[in-house]
DNA sequence: CATCTAAAGCAAGTTGATTTGCTTTAGTGA
DNA sequence: TCACTAAAGCAAATCAACTTGCTTTAGATG
């Protein structure tokens, strides 16, 4: 979460103004329901004319998006040189971040522009859900090993985790996490 | 899709109105985008006045709801007598639900509601996205078998369903909605 | 330090959904 | 057939998001 020193100048106005309205977006997904996470509520939240808001970004959506796109740059590959290991840290780091205060908001705003966008807008947001994976793919590749493909563990491990989530399932939490690769690993297929 | 007699006196002018605005909304979630799917819009399709629409249903998700609740109450059972070929059905089943016209529309209907109703809004959405299963799993009991648990069922047919389907991935047909079912077959867990 | 400029702020407007008070109409029951 | 009533229609008012033209300011450049 680098809110605060998020572009190139770190001190210049508008890194301040635009770490000040992702802070207030990430906050306010977090409490509101969606229909009430409004550019003027964001922009008083951020201490920002809304206007400045409406000229940068226009719409709920793409500030989502840019947010969203700026999450999880961070998270360093971390490969323990095994497989099973891995899957289960991407699958509960998934989780996590779903769970999360405001996690959901971001996946909707993703799920509710309108259809031309959404091609574009879900594709990247499935690229960023796949770019863990990719890498732990990568390292059991590296290692000589024949992992299953992407989108085996799309199915098994990634649609699953999102599933319960959207659906409040209850008990869904690192332990069924663990169970999901688990079954992957009985399974002989 | 009973839109033409849903309430008790078929003839009585609230229930034409009824089956009207049902019918146009289902329409429009078809055509256009979520953004664009408002009450005065439903209303003038229908050829009702907006206010009745408020007056009747309040907001666009209420309606989305009833229309949610109300779909897929005449699906019949049809149980085969084989367990796999049940499950295909019903699979292949969701998965035209899902990628109808507007289907996605009725899903994020239940996703987006704040979070207070959510709850009871989803658990509704699963409950009917599931009696289909309980249907099947019911069948296969009476003749002795031991099916899987439906949560299992949820995680390896139903949630990839709907992931992939969100997500736009392309080659999501009849033919992959079978492949999950026969994956879940060739497993010995 | 003086100047230049991109971005932020401000104050009206504009638009379109939602509300409200009242009238009209279509079904119901005596 | 004639009141009676619940729901529909209508028109005007409200409210909030969004837009727009202009001014101000902070940071960059010489």
């Amino acid at each position: 979460m680098n809110a605060e020193p998020p572009a190139k100048r770190p001190g210049g106005r508008s890194a301040r103004v635009k770490a000040a309205v992702h802070q207030a977006l990430t906050d306010l997904a977090g409490e509101r329901d969606a229909t009430q996470l409004t550019i003027p509520a964001v922009a008083e939240r951020a201490g920002v004319n809304p206007t400045t808001v409406y000229r940068r970004w226009g719409t709920v959506q793409a500030l989502l998006a840019e947010v969203a796109a700026l999450h999880g740059t961070d998270v360093p590959p971390s490969s323990s040189g095994d497989l099973r290991t891995d899957l289960e840290a991407y699958a509960i780091r998934t989780l996590a971040d779903l769970t999360r205060p405001g996690g959901i908001a971001f996946f909707r705003a993703e799920v509710s522009p309108d259809v031309d966008e959404r091609r574009s807008g879900l594709r990247e947001c499935l690229q960023r859900a796949t770019a863990g994976l990719d890498v732990v793919l990568e390292a059991s590749r590296g290692r000589g090993e024949r992992p299953p493909p992407p989108e085996r563990l799309l199915d098994r491990i990634v649609a699953p985790l999102y599933f319960r989530v959207v659906f409040s399932v209850p008990d869904t939490g690192e332990a069924y996490a663990r169970t999901l690769v688990a079954d992957l690993f009985s399974d002989p297929s």
